[in-house]
DNA sequence: ATAGTCGTTGCGTTACATGCAACGTGAGGG
DNA sequence: CCCTCACGTTGCATGTAACGCAACGACTAT
């Protein structure tokens, strides 16, 4: 470990907070200062802090470049990686990570159950618009013209009895969805599967992605399905803060 | 200046551009692959880089964390964030806001374009001072003697037919600006865009940011683009409003 | 098996970050 | 008007902590 690094990044982590002077600073890290003003100095050859008038230090211009570039950089699948793998041994059941592209909603991760009974799916295959939890979460943070205008195209084919039928209950279930913060399926896929899907967020707060817990009737009831929503909602936060997003309070 | 300090943030420099390995990184900033080691596992420590996989390092979330908080202290940003929005959805272009800070003009927030069409930019990232409408308009705005200054220390690369390539030609331009309240980057950056911008103004009638609008020729011709233009100072006056100018009759 | 390529660790050396004290500057108050 | 205080800034001597080295361990490929 390097000191003096690391006092210059705790610095950077203070001027978080609002713009200070060179003595809050050298305080902050008990040096004196002008060991404070050379680290700085550097900080601010690379743009990582700009002075504020005379006095006052704050962020430099460095970190926004930074942080969007790694933002572009990032893809989801990666950075949601660990969360889902965590997600997947600690309960055994079927993960999915779902994102919604060109007007279809794709599988793009999935981590198999541990259970001898399994589910069939793939990676990059079309999920249903209809009757699916991951296509409802990534659906209902369209824009409303956007979502009523996918609601009317979709072909509604009725799968099971639980499937639902028409844009007009479509919608009001995506409007359920974005309040709640979470979709499920209750067996309107498959007669013997039932799902809950949760939202992966970026950097603005914009749906990226959508993790799922896919299970058999058999291994669980909708009951004990539901009991794994925290579990779930809070995989899908870890993986959100991966992907950039920072969460309010 | 602190050489290891220094080394740190040139590293963090580098990761911008992809993940690397310990070798890669060892290499740019020319030391033993073991002091690479030591000043990416300080970065790692608060989070600056994070290790994908065993051989890459790439930038942490702690770079999201801090800009994110940094942009929120910008208030530009939050008071002008209506107008904007609401340019961008009535339009479909892109919309941005930038600002001169430190010598430097650079993007502070974006508006996608709705179009499948996009352009290529960044929140973060330094616009060219030479051949960008926002530029123009924010430099437009420094008193004569700092101008002529500015102006001749841009280095005036040419990168289209039109770009601006002397001191001279560029402050007649900066004039124009001046008097007629927008400027227009006709393919002087980019040969298939074009823009449009204007000062947002603050109480005391300086220039504290720039929105612009850039549109791909193959949707708009010049013409066409021009005819937004009151649309366009519109916004830009909302966002003033916003930032505490009164506008005088 | 063997060689090659990674990251990792312990250690001795000295470059370099540090603290100190003196200096410069600007603001406020007697 | 000068003095003082509170800042940031600079030069320098000192000792620490950052450095390169070399040996090691884990893997992969052939």
């Amino acid at each position: 470990m390097s000191q003096s690094l690391d006092r210059a990044l705790t610095l950077v982590g203070e001027l978080a907070t609002g713009p200070k002077t060179l003595d809050e600073l050298s305080g902050v890290i008990d040096v004196h200062k002008s060991t404070a003003m050379r680290l700085l100095r550097t900080l601010e050859s690379h743009r990582f802090v700009q002075r504020e008038g005379v006095h006052h230090y704050r962020l430099g211009t460095a970190l926004f470049d930074l942080a969007n570039r790694a933002l572009e950089e990032r893809d989801v699948r990666r950075s949601a990686e660990n969360a889902l793998r965590e997600l997947n041994t600690r309960t055994g059941y079927t993960v999915h990570l779902a994102s919604y592209e060109g007007g279809e909603v794709i599988y793009i991760d999935k981590y198999d159950s541990t259970h001898p009974m399994r589910m069939y799916s793939r990676i990059g295959r079309r999920a249903p618009l209809h009757c699916t939890a991951v296509a409802k979460v990534l659906l209902s943070d369209l824009p409303e013209p956007r979502r009523r205008e996918v609601a009317n195209t979709i072909d509604y084919v009725p799968l099971t009895a639980n499937t639902i039928t028409s844009p007009d209950a479509y919608l009001a279930e995506l409007d359920r969805v974005r309040t709640a913060g979470y979709a499920v399926d209750n067996a309107e896929h498959e007669d013997f599967i039932h799902c809950i899907a949760a939202p992966v967020r970026g950097a603005r707060g914009e749906v990226v992605a959508a993790v799922s817990m896919s299970v058999p009737k058999v291994l669980l009831d909708f009951e004990g399905l539901l009991a794994h929503l925290p579990d779930l909602l809070a995989t899908a936060r870890a993986a959100s803060v991966e992907c950039g997003w920072s969460p309010r309070d």
